[in-house]
DNA sequence: TTGAAAGCGCTACCAG
DNA sequence: CTGGTAGCGCTTTCAA
């Protein structure tokens, strides 16, 4: 796995390297006929730049790093899909880490994305992080940097859903469907993401005039079995609830399972709606009303902030991509 | 973001950059005393060794390229966590590129995986590629290669599953609850995936004496859409299927919605297995019988096997990671 | 124990 | 138009 260098193609064919480049460059200064056959060679014998090289003398390396909480979650896969494709476009290369909702994990991806001197770095936070130090360190060592999804309060920019507004609307949607005891699912009170969502709901309980009863609000690890024993809690009470607002795809549907595994029905007895992808929605059964956000665009927003920011922009922008509600089956009319 | 360098070290210490060097190493050869001051000017000052240079100087970049037909798909999402995961632990850092199903693609990630000169590369071709031309040449030039998921039958090391088996299990399976009329929905023919399933699906009907007909076997591009449109039409034909075995995950879920849109029932109508991940199945409504793969197996045998090209052993080996059925409400007891 | 210097591949600069 | 050379950060070998 030998590769041919420029110095090489110059010992070869009798001239000098800076010749080389020149002319593999495109740049002027080199004969036509010249250039003409340092071409031909290069391409005949497989020659590849070694963009390390110029790194190395520059110390720009193209590459930006992303931080995911979980790669196999469809939210964030396709999140980092177009992230990838709108760097890959703009000529860098994207390395991609994934923290597994693990602070451990993601303070590890941080590092190694310094090691490899990524020119920004795109991430979303794990569930579990609440030590922002390492970020801010970051960012004080004038390292390019957006947040996505997830948003701490950190004086960086991102880009993120309207998470009150989309999480009031849903939860009006219920109660104009008759539901009095709308209960909320959500991630670890920390969150600013889950907050905010928790913010909008209960802003539109006292809007209308429904009384807040704490024991209808779990907030507490965003995972399978979390979302599905908080749910058989819920649904165990005196009073259990008639509809869930669940803030996260993990949860909406490890309550769906919950709901249905005690023999109630959606939405008959327990109104539904989820944050989530559509795709995840049309498979469910009943198709879960949910709200529906626009990856695609967080995605590709949040590659622009942050070659805003590698061009020497150094502003904070905080983008809103409305997200929307779509209902479905699980909701009454 | 200027970082600091082993030379700027050196020089505000006013030593050599090679003592430098050697202490920040751990190598001996230099005084406890003086590697002490080293060693913590180095970290105060937060310094990072630059992998670049080392990789310029010996070539070596601790770095695997992934090519992965679509991130976005669940069951890809997976295996590639885990080759990621299984990477880091080994100290290599993983480039993961996404050729969206398309060959154009997929010679465009090769070529950059190539250009960032990875130490080896994991990939699961596209279903439009026929021509493997670039990954021959590849191999020839020594690249370390592994197929995973999908193997053309090119004289590379691979990870499959039991493809062949799995169909003919599942076949059979349909054959005991009743089916008569099985149809299978696959991928391009020219996939070696694609035609191993099928050879499966064709031997179970040979062993138990049902005729074999044509217009039941719907061999097309992968995608919703695809899957849609051929299960109408198979629910059109005159003598229509009692039962389908869908190849993929996505034809799998694009048939129950095409089944339950014409008012059929399953798995009273029309049974159903598909090849697809434990939670896609859990979700669906009935929840589907399928192929149940190890997919932390696929990614980290794959990695394996990669690892071993690397350190030079360069036997071709056909790794085949075991699949089972599961049955769930698709399919007749 | 420490220093000096070469070299990895490439580009920029200055000379010819 | 072409050649020569320095230098990016780091490791290694040889010399002191």
């Amino acid at each position: 796995m030998k590769r041919i260098s420029q110095r090489d193609i110059a010992k070869i064919l009798g001239i000098n390297v800076s010749t080389v480049s020149r002319a593999l460059r495109g740049q002027d200064g080199v004969s036509q006929e010249l250039r003409q056959r340092i071409e031909s060679f290069a391409i005949e014998n497989g020659y590849r730049p070694n963009p390390f090289a110029a790194s190395l003398r520059y110390d720009t390396t193209r590459t930006i790093g992303i931080v995911v909480p979980d790669v196999a979650f469809n939210h964030y896969a396709h999140i980092v899909k177009r992230i990838e494709a709108e760097a890959r476009q703009n000529g860098y290369m994207c390395i991609i880490t994934d923290s597994d909702e693990s602070f451990e994990n993601e303070v590890n991806c941080l590092e190694l994305l310094e090691n490899m001197h990524v020119e920004g770095i795109i991430i979303c936070p794990s569930q579990e992080t609440t030590d922002f130090s390492y970020l801010k360190q970051l960012k004080q060592a004038h390292m390019p940097m957006v947040f996505y999804d997830r948003a701490p309060d950190i004086g960086i920019s991102s880009v993120i859903i309207n998470d009150a507004a989309s999480a009031h609307q849903a939860t009006c949607s219920l109660i104009d469907a008759g539901a009095r005891r709308i209960a909320f699912l959500g991630g670890p009170n920390q969150m600013k993401q889950t907050s905010d969502r928790k913010h909008g709901y209960l802003q539109a309980l006292r809007e209308r005039g429904i009384p807040i009863r704490t024991e209808l609000v779990k907030c507490h690890h965003i995972s399978f079995n979390s979302g599905l024993s908080d749910t058989l809690e819920l649904l165990s009470l005196p009073e259990p609830p008639d509809a869930i607002l669940a803030a996260h795809g993990l949860l909406a549907i490890s309550a769906v399972q919950a709901i249905t595994s005690q023999g109630l029905r959606i939405p008959e007895d327990v109104a539904i709606i989820g944050y989530m992808t559509d795709w995840v929605s049309e498979m469910s059964h009943p198709r879960i009303s949910f709200v529906k956000m626009n990856l695609r665009e967080i995605g590709s927003k949040a590659f622009r902030l942050l070659q805003d920011q590698m061009n020497g922009d150094d502003s904070i922008q905080h983008v809103v991509v409305g997200a929307r509600l779509e209902l479905r089956d699980s909701t009454k009319k």
